[in-house]
DNA sequence: GATGAATGAGGGTTCATTCAT
DNA sequence: AATGAATGAACCCTCATTCAT
């Protein structure tokens, strides 16, 4: 005789459980989290997680897909500035970035499971989610590099880099993690003073050649 | 009656052992695989396993601990050239450390497990062996600056910026991976650009300054 | 606010559940159906499955019941021409039969549910629904056997070879699943002379007997 | 730690096994057994049941293909008697199936799991493995038909009626549970009586023809 | 008449790990 | 040095069934 404990309406329900399981998926990994853990912490029985989710994948999916958007609209939002210049641009988004991973380290956490939370056999899909931010740089590059008068082809030097940016980004992030007295904006400061000078030569054509090895001479 | 199949020493059982383990855990990640796998991998029986390296945990650890160091070593090989400019000592190091990702897939996966390998749980200790690189580069910048006559505080911004340098090699990497008709030098050489001329200006003192946000004019 | 999706009246309901639960069951058996597929198949919730049926087994029984009256009554009404001789009305029940498993293949699976519907655990209920038609043989041919003048011991004789004569028939129907281009008619027709000659002369009191064995001699 | 209990050879656990499981199936049928129960039966944890064979399907239809073969090799030995007449050779292999019914009552059930033990979705490998005594029988009755001179068309004509025969007999021996207090011998006789004198005639070419329909006349 | 939300119970399967030989 | 036999503990998932609305 099922005892049903409290009625909550899905919508509300589905929240509450997207919540647990991203604490859960974050803290332990995909694969030390049991869908009896995550279902106890919502305070519901496992068949409603199923019938919400379909499958622990299902529900680890969706939490990791929502932890995305919410990253790159935090970023997009923050560098949509169309006047502005693209290095005030490119501050905010920063900013932005090293402020969501503070703010909301689960989430972060979910997106760039740096060996915290395990991505384990969902790399493609995860990794997939994951190139939206690098994609959007790199759009904003190229047409700033349009717009300051570069050629199409030195303009889609632009992809790789943005790729750089977001990683160099990223592992800065992880190192805040272990050096948490530092300011974010300084860290900010840092990785844009890193960055910056070498994109703006690289977009501007300037360029630099390795040494003719020894061997070659 | 326990069929003693072959009779082979130790040390190169565990050669054996860790090279089965290594491509196992590199392709489907920690959690997927299993000691009856690696053990029929091997063509020895689980108990043996165990014997040489206590457990699954110890086997895996051993296995991403010697990866890590092969990239270690290489990387720092290339770069122990005393006498040589650092750009120059830097560009090898790149030129290393992309060559590593390719002829040493698997090793490099275990090192850096973007979604192929997952280090789970394992994350503090797997990030602990992981920093030795970005350590090491720690300390030549800081060596480099102090020649050029830095003073010591400067110089120690270095730290973080090494850390950030080795997060947007990894990122290039992982971009290749989608992009294998570029050529590695190509990439190197991008990496090389992006990065050392802003660190560069960093390391000289040079200093891009955030605009002053509107609200606080 | 739940949503009454639609009114229909009870008994059209009913038919509609059995009908569609008829096909679930036949095709895929007992336990491979749940009352989830089968509220769905409908268009209906769960509930009103229970409301009507009260358990997955009164729903499954009633399926079951409903499928053997049906094929018993084809079989009966066939057989019913009182006044034509016995071999002309087995004649007709056996092409009857064949019929039905022909055109009812559903309902046909729920009764003799060879390894496709189960019938799992209701064995003696199912069972005792089967007998029905054997049952019925019986009759008819004691009371051919008392017409005939024999007595009645011997016309007692007939009931397990009522059954038998089912089985076969049983048997041979399941032969023709896999043998489709067989004209039921000629089924029908091998049927009856396989069957009828021995009936016949069993009832009429000749008897095989077995050789005595050697070992007795 | 696993306390090893009772350290047993391969084999001997495998017959264990098969004899728990057996007995399990044929008494509840497949779906209502639980591999906890078997495991339990024999003294084992349920690992052990999928080291040995694979999974529940696996252990299923081993034990059906066991029974199957049991019971085909009863009823092969009975019939070879070269020499003798097929009238006694098929009345020994009758007699041989009876008893083999009554005598391993679990094996039969499984062979022939009329409402007991569910063949379920097994439907077809069953079935596939059921044939085999029916197409022996074919086999015989060809060769029979041919050396009393029977053309080649008309001995084909035996394969449905092997089946039709072994269908008779599964059915009377379903009868029999019924009513255990008929003598074996008995059974066998009515049986015999039942199909010999129809399957003579219809193999020496007689022909019973159903009376011309009155609404054809 | 009808639904959405909920549950308890259990089933098959897999794994890391170990004892006895 | 090596093995075959064994286990305990989970884990994912599904199902029949019901309460509150």
């Amino acid at each position: 005789m099922p005892q049903t404990r409290k009625r909550v309406p899905r919508a509300e329900r589905e929240e509450q459980m997207l919540e647990v399981a991203r604490r859960e998926f974050a803290e332990h990994g995909y694969e030390a989290v049991s869908m009896d853990a995550i279902a106890e912490g919502v305070g519901v029985t496992k068949p409603m997680l199923y019938a919400y989710f379909d499958s622990k994948e299902g529900l680890f999916l969706a939490c990791t897909a929502r932890a995305q958007r919410e990253l790159e609209e935090a970023v997009r939002d923050a560098m949509a500035h169309p006047g502005r210049p693209l290095d005030e641009r490119v501050w905010r988004g920063i900013v932005a970035y090293f402020d969501f991973a503070e703010r909301h380290r689960e989430a972060w956490n979910l997106v760039y499971p740096e060996g915290s939370a395990s991505t384990e056999r969902f790399g493609s899909q995860v990794r997939e989610q994951r190139k939206g931010l690098a994609e959007h740089l790199t759009g904003i590059f190229e047409q700033a590099a349009l717009e300051e008068g570069l050629d199409a082809d030195v303009a889609r030097l632009g992809a790789p880099l943005a790729y750089a940016f977001v990683g160099a980004a990223l592992a800065l992030a992880s190192w805040w993690a272990d050096h948490p007295e530092e300011p974010k904006e300084l860290l900010a400061m840092r990785l844009m003073n890193f960055v910056w000078t070498g994109l703006g030569a690289t977009l501007r054509g300037e360029l630099w050649l390795p040494p003719i090895p020894e061997e070659d001479r």
